[in-house]
RNA sequence: CGGGGAGUAGCGCAGUCCGGUAGCGCAUUCGCUUUGGGAGCGAAGGGUCGCAGGUUCAAAUCCUGUCUCCCCGACCA
């Protein structure tokens, strides 16, 4: 006996292209899906891409790839994740090329402890107020056992409780103190890597978690000139860092003051533009000013022999590039990497029937394995016997990897072999003669798109309106908009709540700034800012 | 922290309304056939149904509490 199942619509082109299927009956597109029940319903094909349409759901798409992508779990509390090999690798690798693009500037690594006493926080003002809302406090050190578990043992209350650093300045100046007495010992050029907490309410896998990875650079200076010079300097770092590595274009500038670092006398910061056009910010340089050494005493006997308070800068950046190298590049089959920070750039899929014909086609991977590895590209060889071609191509595609080479039989023969790109999907066949040089050519090529089209994408959702009503709707499409600001927190604030757009910063202009009309009140306006909603 | 949704095998899910001792697909193990875009057939293994209480002869299912995740708000990198 035949039964007729019935195919839901958006999976019968799935299952219509598929041999098997063929003749299945299918449901016109506007009536009810019927198939629960049916051996099909849960059938591989339908399972097949688990990565669900940016269009359809862009932050379930956004899940979708980190799992899919296998970056990061999330772990049993609240807000923290796993950061999974594939994760952590990509982290590895752009904590590699920042770490030498600050020793190339002058920067020394070091590291400070995880807790700081309760008693810090309280001294720079601005920064309490900004921080002690989500700070994680250590007040006990001990557990006792109680019938098979475990509970707090209230004997051992600390004297002095503990804050978990949600950031470093406070522990770190206390020590600059003691290091600092001349105008000799100045500057102090220290970064460190480390991980940090914040007590948020609302998390999001790499984009916001309680716990996250960062670096925090930390440097001391005799002048003010100096220090904001620093600031600066490392904002560019950072937006080098993010396009040239990250192929993520960024803007620059300075942010508002309710936007600014608690403690902060100004936030430089890098802003990029998210896929679903949301703003992101990437990466943020502080100049403080004499803030934290006047609040942890910090004075220095300079050529005059005045003594005078230190000039400071701070500037991090996070496992939060992470989400936004995600949703800079990636597409609806998953990650997509740039070569430059891909843990493989090169994935090599041997295709085989029989033991000869796999015996011949690794022997001739094998030497250009060894050519690719000669020039530094990363490869990696799939010989898993336990998945077929096909499974390792979605496979290697939902992770990332750049290139893609195909070698069968058929290439051994015709002496060629067969490269896909990630980032176009696109397949060709190349002659195996100069097969290094061809893909060290394609990667960096690759590297040059990637970065091509997100600032296409940038530049295409970037724009200037003259009115409030403009601005309105302007902002529901997503994107960046140049406006003019009256400067005021007022004005900053209306905005925010009429549109739930903020000002991401306002431009450093090499040159005299445009002025004119804030778009809401009128009043005077020095230049344009620039707006988005954003992560 | 407020509103909404969810948690059942490694993964994705059905079963919950109406209580009767757990099922499907993928994955895993074995065998044979396969391998250029997520292979096929046959057999096998795997789950204290998030956790803790309660109601009941009987709980994945009903009740209470709690933890975690997702979405929308308030807060922030």
């Amino acid at each position: 006996m035949r039964k007729t199942y019935f195919i839901l619509t958006p999976y019968r082109s799935i299952l219509q292209s598929h041999k098997k299927f063929k003749k299945i009956s299918t449901v016109p597109p506007d009536q009810p899906c019927i198939l629960a029940g049916s051996k099909f319903a849960n059938h591989s094909l339908l399972m097949a891409n688990k990565i669900t349409d940016r269009k359809d759901d862009y932050s379930q798409w956004y899940l979708d790839v980190v799992k899919e992508a296998k970056l990061a779990d999330h772990s049993p509390v609240r807000g923290s994740m796993i950061i999974r090999p594939n994760g952590f690798a990509l982290w590895e690798n752009m904590k590699q090329a920042l770490d030498q693009m600050f020793k190339d500037t002058g920067h020394e690594n070091a590291y400070f402890p995880l807790f700081i006493p309760k008693s810090f926080l309280s001294k720079e003002a601005q920064h309490v107020e900004g921080f002690a809302k989500e700070c994680a406090v250590v007040t006990h050190s001990r557990l006792k056992s109680v019938d098979g578990g475990v509970e707090v043992d209230p004997e051992s209350r600390l004297d002095e409780e503990l804050i978990v650093r949600p950031t470093s300045e406070t522990i770190i100046w206390d020590a600059y103190g003691k290091w600092i007495q001349s105008y000799r010992d100045l500057p102090i050029l220290i970064n460190q890597w480390a991980n940090v907490v914040r007590w948020e309410m609302r998390t999001r896998l790499f984009l916001r978690t309680m716990e996250f990875l960062w670096q925090e650079g930390h440097t001391a200076h005799a002048t003010e000139e100096e220090a904001v010079e620093e600031t600066r300097k490392m904002l560019y770092v950072y937006k080098t860092f993010a396009e040239e590595y990250m192929a993520m274009p960024v803007l620059t500038g300075v942010k508002t003051e309710s936007e600014r670092f608690a403690g902060a006398v100004d936030t430089y910061c890098i802003e990029a533009l998210m896929q679903d056009g949301k703003a992101l910010q990437a990466g943020t340089s502080h100049f403080l000013g004499q803030n934290f050494a006047k609040a942890f005493d910090v004075k220095f006997q300079d050529q005059d022999g005045e003594h005078k308070y230190v000039w400071a800068t701070s500037w991090g950046v996070s496992t939060r590039l992470i989400g936004g190298l995600i949703m800079t590049h990636s597409d609806d089959n998953g990650l997509v990497l740039p070569p430059k920070l891909a843990p493989n750039q090169v994935v090599i899929v041997p295709i085989y029937r029989k033991d000869e014909q796999r015996e011949a086609v690794l022997n001739y991977a094998q030497p250009i394995i060894d050519e690719l590895r000669d020039k530094g590209i990363s490869v990696k060889l799939d010989d898993r016997d336990n998945f077929k071609p096909g499974w390792k191509f979605a496979q290697h595609e939902a992770e990332g990897v750049p290139l893609r080479i195909a070698i069968g039989p058929r290439d051994v023969e015709n002496q060629n072999l067969e490269i896909a790109r990630r980032d176009t999907l696109e397949k060709s066949i190349v002659p195996l003669g100069g097969i290094a040089d061809h893909i060290e050519e394609l990667l960096e090529s690759i590297q040059a798109d990637l970065f091509n089209a997100a600032k296409q994408r940038m530049d295409d959702a970037t724009r200037t309106v003259n009115s409030y009503e403009e601005f309105k709707e302007e902002i529901e499409n997503g994107g960046f908009i140049w406006a003019h600001w009256d400067g005021t927190a007022k004005t900053e604030e209306k905005i925010k709540e009429e549109t739930k757009a903020t000002i991401r910063l306002i431009p450093i202009h090499e040159d005299d700034p445009v002025p004119g009309e804030c778009i809401v009140t009128g009043k005077p306006s020095k230049q344009k800012v620039l707006f988005a909603r954003s992560y």
